[in-house]
DNA sequence: CGCAGACTTGAAGATTATCAACCACCGTGG
DNA sequence: CCACGGTGGTTGATAATCTTCAAGTCTGCG
C-alpha cells in the first residue's frame, strides 16, 4: 500500500520536475505529511481571505486562480496544470486569491512549515516560487505594453511551453478547457474584443482557438513575432 | 566586531519582520555565509538575464526591479525598500529582471541554498515570496481591471503602508524618489497621462506627488474609494 | 550660464470598451 | 419529440479613453 507521501515523492521525480533525490531524502520526503486530493470541476480548491498553512502542487487536471473585485470583475492570475504551485498564502489577511477547479484536479498538499524542514523540498520551493515570479512579470509586462493581439499569442504560446514541460502533449496542439472570456480576464480585455482577435489571427492562419482546444501551426514564427522566449519557464539543466 | 551574518540577524528580528528567533536558530543563522553590500544610486543590484543563487534583503534605500522590452519599453515590477525581498532567479535563464538601484541601497544576499538547510529562514522566505505573489497579483489586478486614477492611488497607498511597516515614517506623507515616467511604467500608462492624473488629484485636494514627496492628506477616503485594503502587505500577527 | 532631464499643456487620432442584438450548441424537462 | 433556458460565441455601431505628436516651461547642476 502507498502513502500520500509515496506518490508525492513519485510526483516531484517525474516530469516536469525530474528532481534528483537522493536515498536519504527520499526517507524524509516520504515521512512528511502530505494529503493527495481530489476536486470536482468548479469546486474551489483554495478559498479567498482565507489564510493557508499548506503549499499545493497540481498533478493533473486544469485549474485558474483568481481574484474577484468588488467591481465585480474577476482577474485570473494564472491557469494552473500539472507541475504547477501555489505557495501557502501567509500574509495576514491570507490572499484574495481563489483557486478553482475547471475540471477534475488532483492536488498534493504539504504543510509549510514541514516542508521547510527538509532542505532540498525547500529548495525546489524557492524554484518554483521564483517561477511563478517570472510568469507573473510576464504577465504583466503583456498587459502594460503589448498589444492585445500579442498578449494572447504570447499567453497560447507560454501555456504550450508549460504544457508541453509536463509532458501533456505537443507544442502545436493542446486542450484549453477555458472561455474567451476567461482570456479576456487573464489578458486584461473584454470577451468581444477577443473574439476578434481570434478571428483575426484564425484568418492570419498563425492560430487557433476552437473546441477548446489550441492550435499553433507557426509556433516559431509566431514565437519571433512576439518576441517570445520561454527561458523563464524551464528550469535550470 | 560584528560580521554580515550577525547584522543579518539583527535585520530580521527587527521591523519589518520582527522575526522571532530563538538561540539555537540565532546560532544557526550566524553561522550562515551572508553578504551586506552596499550600491550607489543608479547601479545595477540584480542583473538581467543572469540566473542568480543568492536572496536579496533590501535593508535600506530605494531600488526598482523592471523588466526591459524589445520594443524598447521598460515594464517596472515594483518599487522596493527596507524589508523587500527578491528570491533567486532561477529558471533556465535566471529571469530577465533587472533590479536597480534608485538611491544608494545596502542589501543582505544569503545563498539559497544554505537558506534551505535553515527551517526558520525557509520559513521565512516562503512568507516573503508569498507577500511578492499577492503584491503583484494586484498590481495586476489595477493594470488590468482599474481606472488610471485608481491604480495611481493605490499604488501611492500600498506603498504608504510597506513604508510605514518598515517604520520609515508616516502614512500621510513619505520621500518617493522616483518620476512621473517611472509611475507609468509601473501601472502601464504613458508620463503624460500620469501627468494629468496627478493634476487632477492634486486640484481635487485628495493627493499630491511633488519634490519627491507624497501627501495623502485623507487616506481612509482614498482606500475606501479604491476599495483598497492592506491585509495582503501585512504579515499575520 | 547653459544644458539635460523632468514636467506641463494642447490638439488630433487610434484603440478598445460599451451597448445591443443575434446565433449556435447542449442538456433538461414537459 | 420539441420547446426552453443558459452559456458561449459572433457581429455591428457608437462613444469614451488614452496615446501620440508637438511644443514649451521649469529645475538642478556642472
Amino acid at each position: 500500500m502507498w502513502s500520500s507521501s509515496e506518490a508525492f515523492l513519485r510526483f516531484v521525480q517525474s516530469k516536469p520536475y525530474e528532481l534528483a533525490v537522493s536515498e536519504r531524502d527520499a526517507r524524509i520526503i516520504t515521512a512528511l505529511p502530505v494529503v493527495e486530493r481530489v476536486f470536482r470541476a468548479g469546486s474551489v480548491i483554495v478559498e479567498e481571505e482565507r489564510a493557508t498553512r499548506t503549499h499545493t502542487f497540481v498533478a493533473s487536471g486544469w485549474a485558474f486562480s483568481y481574484l474577484a473585485m468588488a467591481n465585480g470583475h474577476r482577474v485570473i492570475n494564472d491557469f494552473l496544470m500539472r507541475g504547477d504551485f501555489e505557495g501557502a498564502q501567509q500574509t495576514a489577511d491570507g490572499a484574495r486569491r481563489t483557486i478553482q477547479a475547471r475540471t477534475d484536479v488532483t492536488v498534493f498538499e504539504i504543510d509549510a512549515r514541514r516542508a521547510a524542514e527538509c532542505p532540498i523540498l525547500a529548495m525546489f520551493i524557492f524554484r518554483l516560487f521564483a517561477r511563478n515570479s517570472c510568469v507573473a512579470a510576464e504577465r504583466l509586462a503583456s498587459i502594460s505594453r503589448r498589444t492585445p493581439q500579442q498578449r494572447l499569442v504570447r499567453l497560447f504560446l507560454e501555456i504550450a511551453h508549460r504544457h508541453e514541460q509536463a509532458d501533456l502533449g505537443s507544442l502545436a496542439r493542446f486542450e484549453f478547457p477555458f472561455t474567451q472570456r476567461d482570456l479576456g480576464d487573464a489578458l486584461g480585455l473584454t470577451a468581444i474584443h477577443i473574439n476578434r482577435l481570434l478571428r483575426l489571427l484564425r484568418d492570419q492562419g498563425s492560430l487557433r482557438f476552437q473546441h477548446r482546444t489550441v492550435e499553433l501551426p507557426s509556433r516559431p514564427a509566431l514565437a519571433r513575432a512576439t518576441d517570445f522566449n520561454p527561458g523563464y519557464i524551464h528550469f535550470p539543466g
